[in-house]
DNA sequence: TACATCAAGATTGTCGACAATCTTCAATCT
DNA sequence: AGATTGAAGATTGTCGACAATCTTGATGTA
């Protein structure tokens, strides 16, 4: 080995020009600042990140991939709009793909990321002490939660397609609608049980409490949504 | 109305170049034309389809979307390779995704479409009789099938997930491992009581019975896979 | 006044060329 | 002889320009 890694500790252009502005689109987007329904112009964007419309295109293809854009032949893409039943519709993917994968943990998690998981647990106990509920680090941690027991299943595929084409919307979510769990003491006390199913090796009970879990979270919001007027979510810049 | 319409029947070029290339290359892979690893070489492919490089990047995009290719920055991409894993995590995914469409099937199918999934049932019956078990027609016969109940899920990010991601290497380890279900006779009346949960409108029936359906399936093929040798999949050209 | 037609402008789709990077293979050194 | 370094070739990444299409606004007519 030569003193070459050293050089280059920042590995300032490792990966490729649309794969960074990727990323800095996604950002925009899921956090708002880009809103949604806007018109996606590529020239317009392209002065924005000084690049050509080249790499920008290849950014905007993978978009449309993690569906945070719909585009069509000449005329265009925009940023999709989030709808009620969109955001239901959703959920009930998780149910079903969180489930299984929740099933597989059960099955095939390591003893340590078990163990890694607890630690993970009594940290957000802590966070929900101080904080006393509307914490936002809460909903990072969430996600966190449901991420490592997605990899704890050993699933490649379960793995690409929930992070992949549903993780960036869900993301989007949150910030627009501020859903930040609402009960986490209770949400809490389901993720306890639920690693607890994992440690017994009971793939079942794992699956129905997983499932219980999300199914319980679309009520929740099914609810909320149900009890204002309509907050179809038009209202944007 | 003018009669613009009657002009272009066939409607030569309303889709993009990318659009057109794309599907041809996604049928020249599932059908093992591009066979499994190649790489895939940007100037040899625009040759080969007369397109320049700019719209045959964007399908190739389209493609590591599909996951049908694999890309490395400043390498290139090759075409993926199936391996047996794999397959058996794409079962998981779809006894997952396909039971949940099952059971919002059973809540949410109108009845025509109900009746129509009949007729179909009814066609593959004579087609089983007919051919007697290794039907090529039962192979996309059986996609359709699962295609209708996801359809009929009403859940747009449900059949977003199966149709894209999924339905693509679904069909080309088909073609691959020429699975025609291998056992026509017991799969049909598996479909028929699936449509009966859906038409008793019993939501938790009709997921477990499509559940057990998909497992069965792929223990199907895992007791296979471990009779064959290993079967991996790497002689090719 | 309302609707249809058409032209101007802008935007997306497509193309060819140049630069940066990776791979391969041969020559040199230990 | 084996390993390492270097250069040549090819491939991917990036850019600017041209052509096809869509949108928008003005104009003319019923």
């Amino acid at each position: 080995m030569t003193d070459k890694a050293v050089v280059t500790p920042f590995e300032p252009e490792s990966r490729t020009l649309a794969d960074r502005v990727c990323e800095k689109i996604v950002d925009a987007i899921v956090k708002g600042d880009i809103p949604p329904g806007y018109k996606i112009s590529e020239p317009e964007l392209a002065r924005t990140y000084g690049i050509s419309r080249g790499p920008l295109r290849e950014a905007i293809r993978r978009l449309e991939g993690y569906r945070l854009v719909e585009r069509k032949p000449h005329v265009g893409a925009r940023v999709v709009n989030l709808s009620a039943k969109e955001l239901i519709e959703i959920y009930h993917v998780r149910e079903a793909l969180e489930g299984m994968a929740c099933r597989l943990a059960a099955e095939h998690m390591p003893q340590d990321e078990i163990d890694a998981l607890r630690q993970l647990l009594d940290e957000h106990e802590r966070n929900v002490a101080e904080l006393d509920g509307r914490s936002y680090f809460q909903k990072e941690g969430d996600l966190d939660f449901h991420h490592r027991i997605v990899k704890g299943s050993k699933n490649e595929k379960l793995l690409e397609v929930l992070g992949g084409e549903l993780y960036h919307l869900v993301r989007m979510y949150r910030y627009k609608f501020s859903v930040s769990s609402s009960r986490p003491k209770r949400a809490l006390k389901e993720h306890r049980q639920i690693v607890d199913a994992i440690e017994s090796r009971d793939p079942e009970l794992a699956e129905m409490l997983m499932r219980r879990h999300i199914g319980a979270a679309r009520k929740n919001i099914e609810g909320k949504l149900n009890a204002s007027t309509e907050t179809n979510g038009d209202n944007h810049g």
